[in-house]
DNA sequence: CGACTTACTTACTAATTAGTAAGTAAAATC
DNA sequence: GATTTTACTTACTAATTAGTAAGTAAGTCG
């Protein structure tokens, strides 16, 4: 078993610097706008490294959404996540949307994905699935809770609302990549206006 | 100038064909899903055909934008939709995205271009700029209309919910997309439930 | 009729793509 | 210390890409 010794300054394995590449790639360029020999040229290795790690392409993409996936749920049950009120839990969703915003603009996975969606592996359209269902889920929980409790306001289920903020927090990230920040602050603003009780 | 003679079985011209099929391909499987060959075999010409009508791709996809805007001006402007009363005119505006949905869950022409932006010709993102623009104009001054004379209900301004609303109907697509028609119809029941009084 | 224009085709290039096969140096394991 | 495994590199292929240049047949026009 090869022993992961973390030095003071961390550099990651080749297999995780791939992986970081061609996320910030796709979330920065998109899907098609990458190839082995720009992550290669970028890393300083060469093409053949990356089938080694990632045969195809396809699996370097799968490895990508699954990865996100299992980040998603590896927050959403942080307990500086899980154990906060409904409303500080929005808040913390809205977080990482700004977050993305802040670095370079970036748009979330799905934003990147959903129009290719079709020309795109088996497995990774099914993980791309998998992590909207559970983070649309999550967000219905969520939603529903602060109704009940008196400090998210909405009308309509709790699943539906989830499904619509969803979308608009995807689609805001994309409009601040066509036009800049603004739309995305303006569609936030209007997104605590309208569920933020008080 | 040679006459353009409408048959009763009306193909239109080499040109306007491909602008045809290019946009199809665009909406149902991005832009980078298809080349110059894709195109030229399924029109049943040469590629090199395609270059005397849109020299560069680049050519091709400004074109496609270009045309989008002109649709809008159109639609817009047209009687049957600048005479409505505000609630209609949303509605009309819906039933844009609802025709998208049935014809292959196509996605609407932002939300197939927003991911892949960056890697567009500086042509192509002006004309996708002012596009969202002016829609977003529209859309808002409809929404400042609608909610002045009682028919159609909001907080904030009538710019950010038009933003807003945009955002998530451009979403909703792509939503549809990766799953299948069900969240897109929850969207569009949402904003209804949420905008349309009574 | 003759010149010109339109709408192509044929034939090509140079670059890039994903992917493979074989070799290798170093590290881990027995 | 020998063997195996890991993590690559070198060298290659076959396919596809956008794009160009030159030729051509049919129609338009003065």
């Amino acid at each position: 078993m090869p022993t992961q010794v973390t030095p003071s300054a961390f550099i990651p394995d080749t297999r995780t610097r791939i992986l970081d590449l061609a996320e910030a790639l796709l979330l920065e360029r998109g899907f098609n706008a990458f190839s082995y020999q720009h992550l290669a040229k970028e890393l300083g290795v060469k093409p053949a490294a990356i089938h080694y790690h990632y045969p195809s392409k396809d699996d370097l993409g799968t490895a990508l959404v699954a990865r996100q996936l299992r980040r998603l749920r590896k927050w959403r049950d942080l307990p500086r996540v899980a154990d906060l009120p409904p409303a500080r839990q929005l808040e913390a969703l809205l977080a990482v949307y700004d977050e993305h915003l802040g670095h370079d603009r970036r748009v979330c996975l799905f934003g990147a994905l959903a129009a290719d969606f079709r020309t795109l592996p088996a497995p990774m359209q099914a993980e791309l699935r998998t992590f909207n269902r559970e983070l649309t889920e999550w967000l219905a929980q969520v939603l529903a809770v602060g109704r009940a409790t008196g400090t998210l306001r909405f009308v309509g289920s709790p699943a539906a609302k989830a499904t619509q903020v969803l979308t608009t927090l995807a689609g805001a990230l994309q409009v601040a990549r066509v036009h800049d920040e603004t739309p995305f602050q303006v569609i936030m603003g209007q997104l605590r206006l309208e569920l933020l009780v008080g």
